[in-house]
DNA sequence: CCTCGCCCTTGAGC
DNA sequence: AGCTCAAGGGCGA
């Protein structure tokens, strides 16, 4: 195991309401969290190796630090003059504090979003504690790059294996090795792209290393930490498109290879601190369609007019923080957490169906039972609601047809 | 402006 | 065993 400095667990005082890592980690903003055996959930960060645990009573983290010298141990390295550990408790503590993005009253947020959403409130108790990380902007740029057309155990493996080949190593954990992410210029060169591609990054490989290279070349230094919000103190008033600020960073994300609408959305939200940013992916399309009645006239299909007026809808209804009221209704659709939701199979006997064989008319009786999957909030289950669900729904034509 | 085929890989479902 | 399809899209014609 590499030489590593493990501080003692500190307690964070924040409620379930308030942040939920088990969710959080888990509802695809990030990438390089792992749960570990004993040790709870575990990622590098700047340079060190944190670790979360949480219960009722809070959250739990402690920092791993490299050592400088391994030749010295562990009493003799705390005991060092010039390894100021108070200090560096503190800078553990800033950082997470940032990095979790504790400022935002999570649960008034809930409580505002709920009062003029009835389908927010319908769906968030399930999924509450849900909040958007302030990740590192160019980590997010690659990790959401690697999200098209992929699913997210997909996407982890693959930035673990970036962060493998590519970042610099930190230590092990539980014999696990934990790399730092990799910076902008050591996934430039003219190799880089068919590595990936042996790496299994297929069409992406090829997105990254142009895009790594227009960061690290073509762009002035800072360049992507320049788009992100300073607004601490953001007044009420939100232009439909969102603030000025936001629009541009999400036209200039544009001008990068393997960056449309939805990733640059992406990036402004989880990297760059804009909340109003609300990206439309497959499954935001389609609770937009089932629930905010998207799909249908001039919004028939996702063009880019569609993604601009799916987004400036959200933004109207739940206001300046829209992207993370988004982030609650995503996690929601998720198949990874259907383990909240509770599934009710419905038996429907279908009409009695006439099948034509050539010349004769065949009155084949065919009885189709159906089963319906449909997303039932526990304890509040409406009969007629739940039939209507089950019929209009886009999973009702896909669901299970048994001939009986 | 909208639509479509294509791009890589993996796992589930049939 | 083999096929289709979707998984948090983007690009070019």
């Amino acid at each position: 195991m590499t030489n590593l400095r493990i501080s003692e667990w500190r307690k964070l005082p924040i409620s379930l309401k308030e942040l939920c890592i088990d969710t959080t980690l888990r509802c695809g903003q990030s990438f390089r969290w792992r749960k570990l055996e004993n040790e709870g959930w575990t990622c590098t960060l700047h340079g060190q190796i944190l670790s979360l645990k949480q219960d009722e009573s809070g959250l739990q983290y402690r920092s791993m630090r490299p050592n400088i010298s391994s030749s010295l141990d562990q009493q003799a390295q705390l005991t060092k003059p010039g390894i100021d550990v108070q200090n560096e408790l503190e800078e553990t503590e800033r950082l997470l504090k940032h990095y979790l993005n504790l400022e935002p009253n999570l649960s008034a947020l809930y409580e505002q979003w709920s009062s003029v959403d009835p389908n927010f409130k319908k769906r968030a108790p399930r999924f509450t504690g849900i909040r958007i990380l302030k990740q590192d902007a160019w980590e997010a740029l690659i990790g959401f790059i690697c999200s098209s057309n992929n699913n997210i155990v997909r996407i982890s493996q693959m930035v673990h294996n970036l962060c493998l080949h590519y970042g610099p190593l930190i230590g092990h954990v539980n014999s696990q090795p934990f790399h730092d992410f990799p910076t902008p210029e050591s996934l430039t060169g003219p190799t880089v792209e068919s590595h990936l591609r042996e790496l299994g990054f297929g069409y992406r490989a090829r997105y990254i290393a142009r895009t790594a290279t227009i960061v690290a070349k073509e762009k002035p230094e800072g360049w992507l930490q320049s788009l992100c919000n300073n607004d601490d103190f953001p007044d009420q008033k939100l232009p439909p498109g969102g603030r000025e600020g936001y629009r541009r960073a999400h036209e200039e994300l544009l001008n990068l290879q393997g960056v449309g609408p939805k990733v640059a959305d992406c990036v402004c939200l989880m990297g760059l601190g804009w909340g109003e940013s609300v990206p439309v992916d497959t499954h935001v399309w389609q609770f937009a369609q089932r629930d905010y009645k998207f799909g249908k006239g001039k919004h028939r299909s996702l063009t880019k007019a569609t993604y601009d007026a799916v987004g400036d809808h959200f933004r109207q209804l739940w206001g300046i923080e829209a992207g993370w009221a988004h982030s609650v209704l995503f996690a929601a659709d998720l198949k990874t957490f259907s383990d909240k939701v509770a599934t009710k199979v419905e038996i429907k006997v279908d009409e009695i169906k006439v099948k034509e064989e050539g010349e004769t008319i065949l009155d084949l009786k065919t009885v189709l039972k159906r089963e319906y999957q449909v997303d039932v909030i526990k304890d509040e289950v409406d009969e007629e609601k739940t039939k209507e669900l089950a019929q209009d729904s886009p999973r009702a034509g896909r669901a299970k047809r048994r001939k009986l």
